[in-house]
DNA sequence: ATACTGATTAGAGTAAACTCTAAGTCAAGG
DNA sequence: CCTTGACTTAGAGTTTACTCTAATCAGTAT
């Protein structure tokens, strides 16, 4: 059962966000005798799972709603499906769009160079 | 020469938007006798590749810096290469990343469907 | 005893990127 | 002549996701 402070540098982010997430109601962590929050092993893997969805861009109120779904139970197993796959999707599309502007840079990126190089012959030319 | 109008439309952008990248000093349009702001096709090519960039998450800022070496002139190419090589880097990196919970959403959606159909034969057990 | 460390809260402040408002000009059509 | 619609500006407002502040408290170290 970890700390705020422990669980902060554990997952590179600060106290701040992780009260921040509470108040959000994506983390709910357990307090102790004097009121300090502590973090278990699945709230860690939870909140791991959350930083991974950030990084692909999911908004912080999708990922609340998935969090919520959680909450409500079993029943809601469906809906949190869809609610992964929709995002699969999307990011899919992201993928590709991220590849396609990689190539148009890395044209660029040649059409550059060749620019410089060109310049460089033609001033030791002169 | 098209108008804000035509341009918004064309490139499924606000007026608004194209009037903010103006006063961020991203783009330049021309101006018609009566003050109007007019937009010729190397504009829009300008602004195709903006709209491109930021569909990667280049900042506005990054971008920003980019569009003002280009009115520096010539002497910035370098400088404009190795922002581009830069953010090159930082998207590859995101490529891998999106890849990555691409895999961890597939394990996780499978093993929701098989808790779905699994609950489903139980169910039609009882 | 007192200072330091790390925790608590409510709520204010910030940065980015729009997004909108108010008040106005201007040309064309009925 | 009047309205409609597109344009103009400066500047205010909005949303997202933090990020920080101030005031307070509990436990340990000197």
């Amino acid at each position: 059962m970890r700390t705020i402070g422990e669980v902060a540098q554990l997952l590179g982010i600060s106290t701040h966000t992780l009260r921040y997430y509470e108040k959000e109601k994506i983390i709910t962590p357990d307090r102790d005798e004097n009121g300090d929050r502590r973090y278990n092993d699945s709230h860690i893997r939870w909140l791991q799972f959350v930083i991974k969805l950030k990084e692909t861009q999911m908004p912080i109120s999708k990922i609340k709603q998935y969090a919520s779904l959680f909450l409500e139970g079993e029943h809601t197993t469906l809906a949190r499906l869809s609610l992964l796959v929709e995002h699969k999707r999307y990011m899919e599309q992201q993928i590709k769009t991220l590849i396609d502007v990689d190539d148009m840079l890395e044209r660029k990126i040649v059409a550059y160079k060749d620019f410089i190089s060109k310049r460089a012959a033609k001033t030791l030319a002169d």
